[in-house]
DNA sequence: GATAAGGGTTCCAGTCACGGGAAGGTCAAG
DNA sequence: CTTGACCTTCCCGTGACTGGAACCCTTATC
């Protein structure tokens, strides 16, 4: 297979592809023509990175994945344990997300929003704290 | 007043307030030495950017909220929609994550985590869809 | 055989928002 | 006069790509 292929099949940038050889995730074949030659493990590799990079996962993340992968006799444990580290990553990343949120809505919902230029908003980031009230 | 100082006030890195005078967001004085000289201006809106930054506005966010900040004669709708448009984003990105989230916690929930090779994250992350049952 | 379209290849530069560290000038204290 | 803390610029590295230039390979058509 040739990349235009697999980056359809994997859902992925044919550019991506290149950059995960180039990293050393993925190792294809080459053709006599210098052409990358895909086999069905390397497809099958490509589609399990691009669903753990839509779970999250760092692409090292990903390496390591793959390495359990391909490591028949690994421990679920050590699966278990990098997904339980980055659900905790997740998890943190949105407590961020949503006291980001409830501040600017704070803020945005103090705000008349018309022609004047008086303004909670712009306030509330110069004097901090004050002029908010989520 | 130093760049050590409006950092420490500014809660800002001495690197990142150099940066910011790189890309133009601020223009602090120079002394006959060359050391920046900040003026309190410089310094309120270091703060404000910082507080930007801490609500997850992009640079270029914040170079329009200075510029609204400047502008006193501004219309109050402008920074609401700035941040309105904001919120839409950090809405979407907690939306991306508890997706995220929410597969991975089935796969982990499904994973017995023990020494045996068996994974159903694996498994799940190799055939898609399946496995899985968030 | 020429040519053009549509693959493929490499390499280089840019993104965003900085951080690390080297090489060197400046300042205040002892 | 030296020490050490501060300041300066400059350049490289990060993560995970993306865009583009310049060039090679294949296939079909004229």
């Amino acid at each position: 297979m040739n990349i235009n292929e697999v980056a359809k099949a994997a859902g992925l940038p044919a550019k991506t592809i290149r950059y995960y050889e180039e990293i050393g995730l993925i190792r294809p074949l080459r053709g006599g023509n210098g052409y990358r030659a895909f086999r069905e493990s390397d497809m099958h590799k490509l589609s399990f990175i691009a669903r753990a990079r839509g779970l999250g996962f760092s692409i090292e993340e990903c390496r390591k994945l793959l390495a359990l992968y391909d490591d028949k006799g690994r421990a679920s444990a050590d699966v278990k344990a990098l997904a339980e580290g980055h659900l905790v990553q997740i998890a943190e990343k949105i407590r961020e997300l949503r006291a980001m949120e409830a501040t600017l809505q704070g803020l945005v919902h103090a705000c008349a929003g018309d022609h004047r230029p008086d303004c909670p908003i712009l306030t509330g980031l110069a004097d901090a704290g004050d002029a908010c009230c989520a």
